[in-house]
RNA sequence: GCGGACGUGGCGGAACCGGUAGACGCACGAGACUUAAAAUCUUGCGGCCGCAAGGCCGUGCGGGUUCGAGUCCCGCCGUCCGCACCA
């Protein structure tokens, strides 16, 4: 997104790693673990005589019973089952949904990826959890919509473009169709009829519709303004896109241009994009605060400072805004900010201030210079009347800790009460008086020296304020001086429009015809889309559109005259605004959504990503919804309900004996002593372990999906990115890892196949079962939380359930039954192995399409609970009661232990605590 | 500087409202099977003492509340993330 990947920076840029095949699933059949004998101990791996290898493609569903031959049973096979499977579902069209369909409807989505290529372990894991919601959901009789796009404009595909004389257009599509099959090898339920991509006119046409429609609604601008020029990619780039002062991909230094810019008015939405974060509970308290934090609402007072010598060509009074008006008498100056028009005026006649102006601006952007800048001033000379008190007469500096873009561009000081205004006061000798005063505190001795104090207090020193509270006097200054009409009341933000001009080649362009005596116009929505020109050169620096006369100059639609097109196109954030939306219906020609169609799908019900668009996208996406509104092209304000932001794919990192990384795939490793220790899998040196990091091309510490897949299948790879780690938190990708994943793969391949043929009396029936109603109940309740490595645990805990039913006495209706939950729980996460499990047991249709499971109650819960027994809080003995006994029962049947009263010596506790189902306390 | 999150075995982590700390997995040790390996299975696995039964200690550190604290409160230490001259 923006350019860049909406997963991309979980995890990496693609690197391949070529990785040795692994026997373990490649192997032929028939020299496969040639387990035989009969019966479930067999499959279990028990240890038998062996006889001739026998191998079987897949169990006969009929019953293996019914065959004399032992149940000897080859590895499962993902690499035959994964790709079979996949058809099967493409065939059936289970995953193509119906927007007529009647049932209640659920939306989950994965943020799109951008097409560089190649998908990585980031994509995977986001993919991944987004599959096992909308499996689930499916089951649960939902009508899920879960479509999937392509992010396709951005510089990448220009950068292709210079670097290999490649169209950026052919680049993209080529990469759109290899990470469309490596989406597709994954095995995910998506809904590939509604696929898009934002770089097809089809999509970008309706775009420049809504684009036009925002002009009409006065929530598109055009204003010069200052931008963060980026001097290498020759690009604007919004406030979000610089980072410490550089360029977010060019990592250039970013330098200040005046240029013409379309905006989005954002702010008009300011107040309600705050209000509206409140409602949004199923989204991490993380990212609503740091929208709350990005908006940045304050209430203050615009106050108008009187110049008491006007000069000819200034103006009268300065305007300040301020937060703090309670603290107007202890006011030393007035700054104003080096761009501020008054320093200009002032500036002209004033070369040293015109000297100290340009000084300001060059240490201006650079992060690090504003860390360790010093409050610098310029004495304008120039003086203003106190709005209290105009035989009060206060100096108006340039200062260099001042905003233009922030409020009104000046401040008046108070040294005692902001840190800032104390240092800067504190600099030029400008002297503080306190204020406001502590509670509790000696007004007499309150001083202010190096530390400005800034909490609320007692008004003390301010006349008709003294012996107020911080905030009555705020409310006295504000009525009085609003009365006199010389402040006004004020909310401000932080927030500030979004520039959408970006001078690139590919992106959406912005439908505007410039005419020479009409101005600005909007091209004719008959004439949409405004496509972007097919051959173009990128040996030029710049925007090939400027260059292209045949496509820039155009009549005017007004008056026919000479005009040119507009060659900025919009920022690629604009793309992924709106995507969402168009997913519910993506054929459509003449408009960008049907209203009633859109209307039902949306809000999103889950919406999935990186914690990396926190701000950008999801604040670009929640603006789109209420201009998309008020265009009349949705009736919803938010566009998702529910957000979960994942974390990254990180792995260790490895280093020769010459500093230089070495790829996962070329260390073996080995433990001597107790200790891990790596080595190169050819040369056998040594191999330094490093720290763990994410995933990234330059420390070569990438394990490619691809590889993964081939060797483990993507059931392997989903199992893992799945487990271990809760999913908001980082997982660390390893190869014992992903070997573990692998061996629970064919461990649940074995018991099922085991259940299939067990024989038992059924003596353990009822704890296997009530093992698998539980795990069923808990896996439940973690997906619908989102807790897949829960999840995971509890599948794992039924496994071995199972596995110790199938070796007791257990009845082929309890261990399929068992075997069958086992797999509805594996199926949203591991999908093939699901299908191929299923018809094993032998149940009907496919698993993608099987109902949930209801857990049995009358299973969930116990007869008879064992409480701990505490003595002063430290547990001393076990106590099993029936599970509705009562507290007196409880009681007694703990001072009957026989620990219990060997410890009381005969003497009565002085006080019993019963917490029923929980435990017992005894207090002596 | 401001704001936020977090700190549990060798590792990833679990522990719902304060109620048996360490589920589940990984790694590792011992054993079975095997000519051998792989695979699989059994078993052990927080620390200390003990043959065992059992006991003591233990959730970053120091206090507190409570019959009972990983969980709540106060004060530190550390790690990570976001914002950053926002008046």
């Amino acid at each position: 997104m923006g350019g860049t990947d909406l997963v991309r920076a979980l995890s990496c840029t693609v690197y391949v790693v070529r990785r040795p095949k692994l026997s373990c699933v490649a192997r032929k059949p028939g020299s496969l673990h040639p387990l035989t004998g009969s019966g479930a101990d067999m499959l279990l791996g028990r240890n038998v005589p062996r006889l001739a290898p026998i191998s079987r493609r897949a169990p006969d569903p009929a019953g293996p019973m019914t065959s004399t031959a032992p149940s000897a049973v080859e590895r499962y096979n993902a690499k035959d089952a994964e790709p079979r499977w996949q058809a099967a579902w493409a065939e059936q069209k289970l995953f193509e949904t119906d927007n007529a369909d009647g049932r209640p409807k659920y939306y989950v989505l994965e943020m799109f990826p951008y097409p560089s290529g190649r998908i990585h372990m980031g994509h995977v894991r986001n993919y991944a959890m987004g599959d096992v919601v909308a499996r689930y959901k499916r089951a649960r009789g939902f009508n899920v919509l879960h479509p999937m796009g392509w992010d396709a404009f951005g510089l990448p595909a220009e950068n292709a473009a210079m670097e290999r004389k490649v169209n950026p257009r052919d680049w993209t599509y080529a990469n759109i169709a290899s990470m469309r099959d490596q989406l597709k090898a994954m095995g995910l339920s998506l809904d590939w009829s509604r696929e898009i991509a934002t770089c097809d006119p089809d999509y970008y046409k309706h775009q420049q519709r809504m684009f036009l429609d925002f002009l009409d609604k006065g929530l598109v601008t055009r204003r010069t303004a200052k931008v963060n020029w980026d001097p290498v990619d020759h690009t604007v780039l919004a406030n979000e896109q610089v980072i410490d002062g550089r360029g977010w991909r060019s990592g250039a230094l970013v330098e200040q241009r005046e240029l013409t810019q379309w905006f989005f008015k954002i702010t008009d939405f300011a107040e309600d994009l705050l209000t509206a974060l409140d409602g949004l509970d199923r989204w991490p308290e993380k990212v609503r605060l740091m929208q709350k934090n990005w908006i940045g609402r304050s209430e203050g007072l615009e106050v108008r400072f009187v110049l008491a010598q006007p000069s000819a060509g200034a103006a009268e009074s300065v305007t300040v805004y301020t937060t703090r008006p309670d603290t107007l008498f202890g006011a030393r100056f007035l700054a104003i900010a080096a761009d501020h028009p008054l320093a200009a005026t002032v500036a002209a006649h004033n070369p040293d201030l015109q000297a100290f102006i340009e000084e300001c601006r060059r240490t201006g952007t650079a992060q690090a210079a504003i860390d360790t800048a010093e409050k610098l001033g310029f004495d304008t000379g120039l003086t203003v009347r106190h709005p209290l008190d105009p035989a009060w007469t206060l100096p108006v500096y340039v200062a260099n800790f001042v905003l233009m873009e922030y409020g009104t561009g000046a401040v008046f000081g108070c040294p005692a009460h902001d840190q800032r205004d104390l240092d800067f006061s504190n600099k030029y000798g400008l002297g503080n008086v306190p204020v406001v005063c502590p509670e509790g505190q000696d007004p007499e001795a309150f001083l202010i020296t190096t530390t400005a104090y800034v909490e609320d207090g007692r008004m003390i020193n301010s006349r008709f304020l003294n012996g107020m509270t911080t905030a009555e006097a705020f409310e006295a200054v504000a009525q009085r001086l609003e009365a006199e009409g010389v402040a006004k009341r004020k909310v401000q933000f932080r927030l500030r429009d979004w520039g959408v001009s970006r001078q690139r080649y590919w992106g959406c362009p912005i439908p505007i015809i410039h005419c020479e005596s009409c101005g600005p116009v909007p091209v004719p929505v008959s004439d949409l889309p405004v496509q972007l020109p097919e051959e173009v050169s990128f040996d030029q620096p710049g925007n090939p559109l400027e260059r292209d006369q045949a496509w820039r100059n155009v009549p005017c639609p007004q008056c026919g005259g000479p005009a040119r097109r507009e060659t900025d196109t919009m920022d690629t954030f604009v793309d992924s605004s709106w995507y969402y939306a168009r997913f519910t219906a993506p054929w459509l020609t003449d408009a960008p959504t049907d209203r009633a169609v859109v209307d039902r799908w949306l809000p999103v019900d889950q919406y999935i990503g990186g914690i990396e668009h926190a701000i950008l996208h999801l604040l670009y996406a929640r603006f789109f919804m209420r201009a998309m509104r008020e265009t009349g092209w949705a009736g919803v304000s938010e566009p998702f309900a529910g957000l979960f932001t994942q974390g990254m794919v990180v792995h260790e990192t490895y280093k020769d004996a010459t500093g230089a990384w070495v790829p996962p795939a070329e260390i073996r490793f080995s433990t001597e002593e107790g200790e891990r220790r790596a080595f190169h899998v050819k040369t056998q040196a040594p191999i330094a372990i490093g720290s763990i990091e994410k995933m990234s091309k330059s420390k070569k510490n990438v394990v490619d999906p691809d590889d993964i897949i081939a060797s483990y299948g993507a059931d392997t790879a989903r199992w893992f990115v799945l487990s271990d780690s809760p999913p908001e938190r980082d997982v660390i990708w390893s190869e014992e890892g992903v070997q573990g994943a692998a061996r629970f793969v064919q461990k649940v391949w074995r018991l099922v196949n085991a259940a299939q043929v067990a024989t038992g009396v059924g003596a353990a029936d009822l704890t296997l079962r009530k093992a698998a109603h539980r795990a069923l109940a808990a896996v439940q309740d973690d997906i619908e939380r989102l807790r897949f490595n829960r999840c995971v645990a509890h599948i794992y805990t039924l496994a071995n359930a199972l596995e110790d039913g199938l070796r007791g006495p257990v009845s082929r209706a309890a261990a399929t039954e068992a075997a069958g939950i086992l797999v509805q729980l594996i199926a949203p996460m591991m999908p093939h192995l699901a299908e191929e499990c299923w018809t094993v047991l032998g149940r009907p249709g496919l698993a993608a399409q099987a109902l949930w499971p209801e857990a049995e109650a009358g299973l969930l819960v116990e007869d008879e609970v064992t409480l701990p027994v505490q003595i002063n809080g430290k547990k001393r003995a076990d106590v099993t009661v029936p599970r509705d006994a009562d507290a007196k029962a409880v009681e007694a049947a703990t001072l009957a232990l026989e620990t219990v009263q060997k410890i009381l010596e005969g003497k009565p506790p002085r006080k019993v605590i019963v917490v029923p189902g929980r435990i017992v306390n005894l207090v002596v």
